[in-house]
DNA sequence: GCGCGAGTGGAACACCCCGTCCGTTTCGGC
DNA sequence: GCCGAAACGGACGGGGTGTTCCACTCGCGC
């Protein structure tokens, strides 16, 4: 995306628009996106662009230039994030190990939903005409879907998974909420290992994750 | 809660305030409730107080002469069914077979969650202030802290599966979303009977509920 | 019937949000 | 230094939401 812009040709890796903006306006850039990406992960994607364009010493104006509309914004803010993501399903596949590709991979992408809050948003998409993530998300579940069936075959995987469930499992780590984002992590890491044993044919191994206390029980001190 | 009105005593089962209310405002009342259940459970909490007012073929004005805040809108429309789920808790611990009490009251609970969106939000308590359920639901988690310990001991449940995981596991139910309220309960039985596979000692048994087209792959046709 | 007060609905208030306009400031090539 | 264009930020418009005001209506006891 963004490569329909009138410039030659990239030179750095990804460097989306931002090869001539003056130094200041470069500088503001960098600030706002740093901002935001910290403040997403830290309150999710439900924060307005004012605070954002507060909290990087900008105006809205200048925030409203380089991203035209907060689906812009949000998106590039977790490019990097997505990137990893794929990165990370790729390095899954390509695993000799088809069952400990697809825990790992599992293990992996449920513990960045659980360190950033807007990403689960971002993921899932927030902004659905936002198609930018759209097709990379679909090669990556064809991937998926292929380990999956080599996970069956070479054994690890229960015979009915499908690869719904492993959307379902995803889904379901997002909605694990708790007061900090350490408890989010600690609570998924948890949740993560108990959904290996459901959906593994291996015996059960090795303790689990610690629990972790959930705002529901904070009532019970 | 709200036994504490000025009332002499309850004639009906649970009429909060609504015995001396003129005949039309007695219907109207009962209409928005009506309503509000309806719509909270289709599209979940963030409907506009207006738009309840509304399809209720009433005026804003009445819903609020009612029902003070949205807050309390939401607490008296989610009464019911804190009702009924505080009474399957009490089946579940009343159960002879701890493990089947334990069991019965995650796939029902999971399912209350499922088939009403607006439910949830209620549950969570998205008003922390309301401190109207509260003390019901540590009533609640008290009886099944206990249920846990005999299910442990009679047999069935692994030993490490705390309190929290319940919760947990309830909070992970409720993040499982789809295009309509029939797929997430079916996604929601599927999700839940791998949940009770992962927290058992007892062997696999039997197929599970099918798996179900999520959102995340509508891209896949 | 009749009248009075509970009940009502529409408009309005206060607030928050996304996104834009415009007069002013600042960079940076000369 | 200088000066034009890029960049800036505060104010503004449009839309949405929870909640309240107020003049009018209508059940219901007499």
């Amino acid at each position: 995306m963004t490569e329909h812009e009138s410039e030659p040709a990239g030179t750095t890796v990804a460097a989306p628009a931002a090869h001539e903006l003056r130094s200041d306006a470069r500088d503001n850039r960098d600030r706002i996106l740093q901002v935001a990406r910290s403040i997403f992960a830290e309150e999710g994607i439900d924060v307005p662009m004012r605070e954002v364009a507060r909290r990087a010493g900008v105006g809205p104006a200048t925030l409203y230039r380089r991203f035209p509309t907060k689906e812009a914004l949000v998106t590039e803010a977790f490019r990097e994030q997505m990137a990893t993501c794929n990165a990370l399903v790729d390095a899954a596949v390509a695993d000799p190990d088809p069952w400990r590709g697809l825990r790992t991979v599992i293990e992996q992408v449920s513990a960045m939903h659980a360190e950033d809050r807007g990403f689960t948003a971002a993921f899932v998409s927030a902004f659905p005409q936002a198609v930018d993530f759209a097709q990379e998300r679909s090669r990556a579940l064809v991937a998926l879907s292929g380990l999956i069936q080599r996970a069956k075959d070479a054994g690890g995987l229960r015979r009915d998974f499908v690869l719904d469930d492993l959307v379902m499992l995803i889904m379901a780590n997002s909605g694990i909420r708790a007061t900090s984002r350490e408890a989010v992590v600690a609570a998924s890491r948890r949740f993560v290992a108990l959904q290996l044993r459901s959906i593994s044919t291996r015996p059960d191994d090795g303790p689990l994750p610690p629990a972790v206390r959930l705002p529901l029980l904070a009532a019970l001190r």
